[in-house]
DNA sequence: CTGCTAATTGATAATCGTTATCAATAACGG
DNA sequence: CCGTTATTGATAACGATTATCAATTAGCAG
């Protein structure tokens, strides 16, 4: 179960600090989430957890995720068609690269980003205070099945 | 009715090139995406031609809007809450600055992408095919409301 | 201008991801 | 171990989008 630094203890930290209680599903989810380099739908996580839940209602997905969300703990990232996913490792606003052939999302280091909302706050007059930042494209492995 | 280059003619031109039949419908769907500056959903596209059509279907813009999509002359952009929205004017991908406050999304220039863009494709080896660049805050109105 | 044919429209049902509802269950403090 | 209250599981409801299908109409040939 390699969870990376301490962001499933850190999540279930936060879970107690707000007095919800640890039901064994509710941790179960936050371990898929802060599983590292991954980014499951709620259905994969839903998947996931089959064997050890096997009556888990994906109801319960949804609010724990939705729950983790809302704690600042898990990151949505939301497309148009409805295939959202999740991220548990990294719960801050960060670029992705996303393969559009097999749908692997990767986190690439970015320098820039910072003077780019700068940029757009010089330029708009807006308050930034967050940012989505995807590029898609064909992954290394998608590219050589070409 | 302001549509600035000529978006319209263009979306018009390729509709006529491709055999599709010119319907008061599309080429009111058509004039209401070109028409620069903004970012409508279909609904306020719908809603914006009840008064000349005021038996048109809200089917009839999803199909319309779908069709401008799938000629590369009307961009979507989508969110994970469901409110889509379209832009005929760039149907290409650039970046957007949007106030979580009213929504309103304003096409910052922006300098920088290209970079980016190349750093992302060096350190995950993907080809970068399209991106999409986000910066969410309050607008200068909002921010005087508060 | 007239009529033919296939695309398009309008109305509405179906779909899909997500959220709400509610009775049964279980966590946790006493 | 008990009681209270959040949580769960099952399922209905919801909202945006898409599919279906009969009626209409654009575009074209004569």
């Amino acid at each position: 179960m390699p969870e990376k630094d301490g962001r499933f203890e850190a999540i279930i930290e936060k879970i107690r600090a707000k007095n919800f209680k640890l039901t064994p599903q509710r941790m179960a989810i936050a371990r898929v989430l802060s599983d590292g380099g991954r980014h499951p739908t709620v259905e994969e996580i839903h998947e996931e957890l089959r064997d050890r839940f096997p009556t888990m209602s994906l109801a319960t997905v949804y609010r724990n995720v939705l729950l983790m969300k809302s704690l600042g703990e898990v990151m949505e990232i939301g497309f148009a068609d409805g295939s959202n996913r999740y991220d548990g490792m990294r719960p801050h606003p960060h670029p992705h690269a996303i393969c559009i052939a097999c749908r692997e999302i990767l986190d690439p280091e970015l320098s820039g980003l910072e003077d780019m909302s700068e940029e757009v706050a010089r330029e708009t007059g807006f308050e930034i205070v967050s940012h989505r930042v995807d590029f898609f494209g064909i992954c290394p492995k998608c590219r050589a099945k070409k």
